[in-house]
DNA sequence: CACGATACGGAGTGAGCGTTCCGGTTGTCA
DNA sequence: TGACAACCGGAACGCTCACTCCGTATCGTG
């Protein structure tokens, strides 16, 4: 790896650049120009260039920072007393708060459904499958899902909260759904 | 309404168009370049805006004739014996199909939330409530929802078998969730 | 302080795409 | 069949935007 110690200047300006991508994205989704970016930063589109060597690469830096954090509150989670309980908690929360930012919807709900895309946050998938496993194990959740399927039911509540904002009700339809005992309907 | 009665080659172009984007636009959605759409329809770029005044309006026409059809299976069901499974039946088929036309899943997603937008298939959305409130009546689907938050829970299925296309269990959490009783849950 | 390396800004480049324009073509009707 | 209006194709236009290039400014070191 090459980290050749970065001037003082550029590693300030680099911080700024992730910081008003992270703001930028958030609001407006990958479609933002980056010249945006570079302008909400303070500096010129070939600085962000020198720091990053694509806009999609800058925008998966932006994701990844935050997928982090959503797997680190995970991990805070893995062994609370209530399987159940930690779990639903958790899943509301991502909910919340990815539904808040465009970048995080857009970076979860693409389309491409394996290959690149799915190692993109390895950690938080980890996690989330720890968590789930732990509240099956518990009887608070139906055991015929796996972390993949809850991850798609992620991104079905995000396009859900993200069409109807608010609506807490819509949610609790979904949790009501993953406590259903497996087997039920028709 | 102007219908000065349209030459026969403009009609026949103008029906080519309509299936070409039909066809382009189920496949890749509104980023389809109007010029393949042209190609495909076997005319020049000028032929299509002479029919439709931009893009936008030919995405448009294209999806409404699309949720026309769905608003007529609705309306075929409207007095079925049971109607629980008259309503599980159509949300079921109408989840599978539009999950195979990027057209209609971009339409139905879309952001915009109100104004516009949500006049467009007001029959669908009208008869869609009907199949509802008639399987609410029965006792086959919880009360606590409206037809615009059925809408908002077919956009959010939509996003879910894109994402993992077939998982036929991953349809029916959400489908257990709806028959869940009022009130349960933490 | 002076000098070389590093980094910066922003104009420039090229590609993609929606939309328009117009010279040529084709349908229609007397 | 002749002539006019309606229609057609596709080149051209204008705009947006990711990305590059290079003259200039700044940092860090001896």
């Amino acid at each position: 790896m090459d980290k050749p110690v970065l001037r003082a200047d550029a590693r300030r300006n680099r911080a700024r650049v992730l910081a008003a991508a992270e703001e930028a994205f958030a609001a407006d989704g990958l479609s933002v120009p980056l010249d945006d970016i570079a302008r909400l930063a303070g500096v010129g589109a070939g600085t962000v260039y020198r720091h990053f060597p694509s806009k999609e690469a800058l925008f998966q830096a932006v994701v990844l920072e935050r997928l982090e954090q959503f797997a680190a509150e995970a991990r805070e989670l893995a062994d609370a007393e209530d399987p159940g309980a930690a779990f639903y908690d958790y899943f509301a929360r991502v909910i919340k708060q990815a539904s808040l930012n465009r970048a995080i919807c857009e970076a979860l709900g693409a389309t491409t459904g394996s290959t690149d895309k799915a190692e993109i946050g390895t950690e938080f998938r980890a996690n989330l499958s720890a968590l789930l496993e732990r509240a099956q194990a518990a009887g608070a959740v139906r055991t015929d899902l796996d972390g993949d399927d809850l991850r798609a039911l992620i991104v079905g509540a995000l396009a859900v909260e993200r069409y109807s904002p608010g609506s807490h009700h819509l949610v609790r339809v979904l949790l009501d759904g993953l406590r259903t005992v497996t087997g039920a309907g028709s």
